[in-house]
DNA sequence: AATTCGGGGGG
DNA sequence: CCCCCAGAATT
């Protein structure tokens, strides 16, 4: 047997100690192969399980992606079953997980890869662009991943590693920085073993999260295997690096939620495909323009987001400890009744008060104000709703707030 | 070049 | 309370 060629690091990157130190403390987890690398014999990578993953775990944590990976697996053991399932089901299965556009896609690139590539998963970073969800990065750790093809990644955890090792000062979310950054990550991929450039790109993304990780928190310098050749480490600017430019803040907006019962039944109804939340299910709700929200008008046209607004912001000032913190606005009772009856074509009495609390996205920050009535009369307009029992929502997916809103009306 | 897509982890 | 997370698509 011939003897194995040893791999010699290029003078600016100890691959070896990364490789060797990412063997030895990453993660186990479910997409992985269990004990070995994934270039090992008779190890063999499920590339289908790669795209599961990557598609999770894009802007969110390993962790949080796991149990989704599972029951994902479970229901849709192969692309053929992912492709051959109901959007509605898939979007189910991806539940509080987020961004669910990315389900969407993943459906559809699953649908693409059974109809355009005999069900296999494409090798190639080209092939795999074409893809709806796959971008750059995705595309690239498919690749390297799945196929060991040299593919550069760039990702938060790789950004923040390479930044600290090469101690670039630009902002890493500058165009220019990020052009030196993917330059950089497709140097070391190339100069990685040509067994390994999976497991190189695996082990970048590890070290970033495991060892080189984010403020708040120090990172772990002193278990890092890259040791002093870290420039930021070396001139003690670990703490300071990468370098980010400012976000935007959340701006604050108002959703109004009305149950709607009618023979113990809720009426749901499914949000745009484009949007927040999308073909995501909710009980009628309505966004309150900023503007609109002390005006006595209806709400003007008929689409979602068009908005009934409050009669008053003034409530329940007769109650004194009812309200210790806000007051409790009443929806204006007759523009709320006249748009529902436009929109469902139904009668409801007078809706109550149920409760209000806040939910938190990147851009913004909603309150939901959640009433409740009943229908007294009227046909529901077809296809603009459905009449469900709140203990039968199983294939309905519902997004956090209407979870949330609906524990508070039980 | 900027914004918009969720929801949770963790100091 | 803050920033961040195995980013992509749209404008």
């Amino acid at each position: 047997m011939p003897a194995k060629k040893e791999h010699l690091d290029p003078p600016d990157f100890p691959h070896s100690r990364l490789l060797r130190w990412y063997r030895q403390h990453r993660r186990k987890l479910p997409w992985r192969p269990r004990k070995k690398t994934n270039t090992d014999p008779g190890v063999v990578v499920n590339p289908y399980h790669v795209l599961l993953s990557e598609a999770m775990a894009q802007q969110t944590q390993i962790a949080t992606v796991v149990p989704y990976f599972e029951r994902f697996v479970a229901a849709f053991p192969t692309v053929h079953d992912l492709a051959a399932a109901d959007e509605q089901q898939v979007l189910k299965l991806w539940q509080g997980l987020g961004y669910y556009r990315r389900a969407r896609h993943l459906h559809a690139a699953a649908q693409t890869i059974v109809e355009q590539h005999d069900g296999k998963v494409p090798c190639t970073v080209d092939d795999l662009l074409n893809l709806p969800g796959v971008g750059r990065y995705t595309a690239g750790a498919i690749a390297s991943i799945a196929h060991n093809q040299p593919a550069p990644i760039l990702d938060g955890n790789v950004a923040r590693v390479l930044a600290r090792f090469d101690r670039i000062e630009t902002p890493v979310n500058d165009p220019l920085t990020l052009k030196q950054l993917w330059a950089r990550s497709e140097q070391l991929v190339q100069s990685a073993p040509k067994a390994s450039r999976g497991d190189f790109n695996q082990a970048l993304m590890e070290l970033g999260a495991l060892i080189c990780t984010p403020p708040p928190g120090s990172p772990k310098c002193l278990y890092c295997p890259l040791g002093n050749d870290c420039r930021a480490f070396a001139d003690g600017r670990v703490e300071q690096l990468p370098v980010k430019t400012p976000k935007k803040k959340p701006t604050a907006v108002t959703h109004l939620v009305v149950a709607i019962e009618k023979n113990g039944k809720l009426l749901f109804e499914q949000r745009p495909p484009k949007g927040l939340w999308s073909n995501m299910w909710q009980l009628p709700t309505w966004e309150l323009p900023p503007e609109a929200r002390d005006s006595d008008s209806p709400p003007a046209g008929r689409g979602r987001g068009r908005v009934p607004k409050p009669k008053t912001y003034r409530a329940h000032s007769d109650k004194p400890e009812a309200s210790s913190t806000l007051p409790q606005p009443l929806p204006a009772g007759g523009a709320l009744k006249a748009h529902l009856r436009e929109r469902f074509g139904l009668n409801v009495a007078a809706p109550g008060f149920v409760d209000v609390f806040k939910h938190q996205t990147t851009h913004r920050t909603i309150t939901f104000r959640v009433y409740r009535t009943s229908a007294k009369a009227g046909r529901l307009k077809p296809r603009t709703g459905q009449w469900r029992r709140p203990d039968e929502l199983h294939d309905l997916p519902l997004a956090k707030p209407q979870l949330t809103a609906l524990t508070l009306l039980k």
